[in-house]
DNA sequence: GATGAATGAGCTTTCATTCAT
DNA sequence: GATGAATGAAAGCTCATTCAT
């Protein structure tokens, strides 16, 4: 058994514990049993309790960014380039249902319970948002007087709102790629510049 | 001592330790301690610790209704009105930071460890935008095939992230004012017609 | 249930299980049980299990340098005061076998494992001896050239070790009066000025 | 490698770690990482952690065994034979300080935590005090009337006591040598027919 | 109503021991 | 013989909740 199955698998039974219950109600012996391991054996791969969310935290995040920047390479629209990015995010919901859910508590939680913790993860992800916006200020799409440091956390919280709101509903009116595409409709609007 | 005292102390109390610590984190000792009562008193308030955090969810929301329907009360613009709601949302931030904190943080975890809550309060807050989008759109402001129950999502997720962002950064570049403006700014030109 | 009463409780019921088992294998939940108390009940009186180890010996400790004080009060032959001691000692092990046994393994491991405990009511028992001497050699009873410091180490080192063997033997040959005179007249005869 | 080699190298290992940690203190893990072998390996040589301190405890008890009796064999002055017992004793702890210290330990925890132990190589040692004595006491040097059951264990507590002392001090006012000197005075003067 | 001492179930973490390689 | 990853029982400690006063 290579050293990395052990990791992924306690990560992934992680994913799905701390999404079924939450950090705080999963006990160690849950993700344990989950991952088809002993306890202890979690603690061969991980410090403790914590660490297992922030390593999972940092490494998924890590995936994401790396498949959005990809998909974004070939794309130089800043229009259609902020309809990738929200329809990449609101997509991750259908293939990680789980993980998304585990990732939206932690951001709210981890900065409570671990003061110290720098989320630089989580800021390189929005980033790329604020250097659409940018690029798209810089080649005349956008308005100058918007800031990208207000839209990136503005459109990031948007989609994440309605990612939140998706994963709780039972009858969903609307698909994902339509949602996404309705809110990038949106801010697209909002910070175009006008051709009057 | 009138009985909803000893219930508002404890509320007040209750707010200002999970702000502080966390739901999780935080004691019923604490709570008692701060709010000078013994930890059996509680018990003669609420059922169990959830109890307060729900309760204190819905009596504090319910406040902010209140209060923002009465601000909006005699508005008729549409634009304004969701100016109006933005700053309203992000000033209480200045007057309840404790309160805010909490209430964001009850908003992703509360469905996680009550399954049965439905969280009904909440929604009759982000319908204050719906409603707004949909005024707008009968008089003939905002564009018809914007989706009520998306902006409100989009909207609220926005502002929220936005607060979030600021509750943790030791040296906010904009004030709560200006940055609600920004993001009602985005947001109308986002959904309006245009004058062309 | 008076406030002491609990803690006395557990003390002698700590005393009891570290006698028998040893720091170490003894738990807590073996104490609770012998002081019939919850096992948490024991943490509202002390912060750990260390805690417990360190209060009862300092306690004990405490009321046997009282009562061999009192002993000493009124005997002012120093040849004499030595005998007191040691019968005294000894006669601990007939009432008190089980705190002898625990105050014995305490000596040699606290400093092992609490580095920054300084066990200062030790000190303050061996130094009665010292103080015995030093007088005894004012008085012109004891020899000059020996050293306090190193009679109260040996005499209570005798003893200590007269009395562990006698705790573990079956049937002991001696009684424990017989053997602690025999030692302190061992000390007297190294001690004393001879009368040639 | 010999057969031997691992062995010593563990119990030399087992010596160092129980000395700075105390034996319940100390984990597997760290006596192999100090032996340089894997945590498995010491299990091929030793049944379980108790039988490391025992083997230990028996192994060393016996060469230190060998040593004072090799010193003896060609002095037949009780008097003499007493302090070089004594200087013997104190100076191991010169040499092998962590030795002692888990010497020390043992000798109070281990009738504690394994009943069926016998400790015969212990007896063995001080055994080498009493037949000093009866010798001495044969050759009309020591008094008839000391018993010498209680002088090797007021002897052995003594020094034992001395060295425990001395191997917690920072700084010592004596030398190990004197001290062994003076402990040894004040028992030949004890126990020496007087020659008036 | 108010108190706070007492409860004991529950959890994270440790570590001696095993065993497949 | 040697390894060290894996095991899982065990235990210290916490804290929501209760209830006698």
């Amino acid at each position: 058994m290579r050293v990395s199955d052990k990791h992924q698998k306690i990560t992934q039974a992680a994913v799905k514990v701390f999404a079924r219950k939450g950090f705080f109600n999963a006990r160690i012996s849950d993700i344990a049993k989950e991952a088809k391991v002993a306890d202890g054996t979690i603690y061969l791969y991980f410090n403790n309790k914590y660490d297992i969310l922030i390593s999972l935290f940092e490494d998924e995040i890590g995936k994401i960014i790396l498949k959005v920047k990809l998909l974004l390479e070939n794309e130089t629209d800043p229009l259609k380039m902020l309809e990738i990015y929200a329809i990449h995010h609101m997509s991750l919901l259908q293939d990680q249902k789980d993980l998304v859910e585990v990732l939206q508590m932690e951001l709210r939680q981890s900065n409570k319970f671990i003061k110290e913790y720098r989320n630089t993860k989580f800021i390189e992800y929005i980033d790329i948002v604020s250097d659409i916006v940018h690029k798209g200020q810089q080649s005349g799409h956008f308005r100058q007087e918007v800031m990208p440091g207000v839209v990136k956390r503005a459109f990031f919280g948007a989609l994440d709102e309605m990612s939140r709101l998706w994963s709780l509903s039972a009858k969903p009116k609307y698909t994902l790629e339509d949602t996404a595409r309705q809110i990038t409709d949106i801010f697209q609007h909002g910070i175009v510049v006008r051709n009057s």
